[in-house]
DNA sequence: AGTGTCGCCTGAATGC
DNA sequence: TGCATTCAGGCGACAC
């Protein structure tokens, strides 16, 4: 059994990364389902204090607790102990996780902050460069009131993400459309890529005030947002087991991005003329790139 | 309250 | 060759 990413932040282009958003943090999750529920945790092992926040010291005294499920909630894996506890992981910018099978031999590379061992021998290595990322413990009863989530908005994939419901979260703001959709109060998951990527399968203007979106607007992008997140989600599932079988470069999802990482070429289904139009835009929203067509994307709402 | 900006952090690329 | 600068961004803190 070879030694195996579960994720991994990859160049998009010489100035991009792809960074882990809902669908990557779902694909950690499966992956990380299917080699540790079940099993006991033997050790976790702390390479340093903390990343964004420090560590608990009961997180490095984990031994002995089965693991029940791994599940998710916005951008954070959430493994699920049978002693009442949950560990839970948040990716960063920059944050992966790497298998280690019981025949595999471990040797610590840099960025290894978080070492958790089962008793079949399976290793789990949590590597963060940039140490955006977070792992805490709380009890899993009440979790939805923990600090990190009580304040979160529904799952885009979930019932509670409609239409109706984002209009009403849309009335009246005057923040750009791409600012409001990555606000993880109003949905959650939809980082600086998806929200790219679904205001150009909505044809919408990213710099459009939030509040401007006509209904018909709105429900495109609700239907979107849902649209791109599921396809993502496919494409991870699919280059995991690819990449299982090679042990090489991850092909992933970054060649199906329709104007993400983009600038100047055609969009994806595009007739213009980009000697026109110039193609694929790029601009700073929020200090974040934003990539759009300004051919399909015209006219506000 | 809503909105905008900054800082955390490293690695890759670029500039002198 | 090498050192400094710039840029990428999730999210919390902070200012207005």
């Amino acid at each position: 059994m070879a030694k195996e990413w579960l994720f991994t932040a990859q160049p998009i282009n010489e100035r991009l990364c792809f960074m882990p958003e809902l669908p990557e943090v779902e694909t950690v999750c499966r992956g990380l389902a299917k080699k540790l529920a079940g099993h006991k945790i033997k050790s976790v092992a702390l390479h340093r204090g903390g990343l964004r926040v420090p560590f608990p010291p009961a997180l490095g005294k984990l031994a002995n607790v089965k693991v029940k499920s791994v599940s998710r909630r916005a951008k954070y894996v959430l493994v699920n102990l049978a002693d009442g506890r949950t560990l839970i992981l948040h990716l960063g910018m920059s944050g992966r996780i790497l298998i280690f099978g019981k025949r595999d031999i471990y040797e610590p590379s840099k960025h290894d902050h978080l070492v958790l061992t089962c008793d079949d021998g399976t290793r789990a290595v949590m590597n963060d460069p940039r140490r955006f990322g977070l792992a805490t413990l709380a009890k899993t009863e009440g979790l939805e009131n923990h600090r990190l989530f009580r304040a979160l908005g529904p799952e885009p994939l979930g019932n509670g993400f409609t239409a109706a419901y984002l209009a009403e979260k849309l009335a009246g703001k005057k923040a750009a459309i791409k600012l409001v959709v990555m606000d993880q109060r109003v949905v959650v998951g939809v980082g600086n890529i998806y929200a790219s990527e679904a205001l150009f399968a909505a044809r919408i203007d990213p710099r459009a005030a939030a509040g401007s979106l006509k209904p018909a607007a709105v429900k495109r992008l609700v239907a979107e947002v849902k649209a791109v997140l599921k396809r993502a989600i496919a494409a991870g599932g699919s280059s995991l087991r690819d990449y299982v079988q090679t042990d090489g470069e991850l092909g992933y999802f970054q060649h199906r991005f329709a104007v993400y990482g983009r600038e100047g070429q055609k969009c994806k289904g595009c007739a213009c003329d980009i000697e026109k139009t110039g193609g694929i835009k790029r601009i700073t929203q929020g200090g974040r790139s934003t990539f759009y067509c300004p051919v399909r994307q015209a006219g506000l709402g």
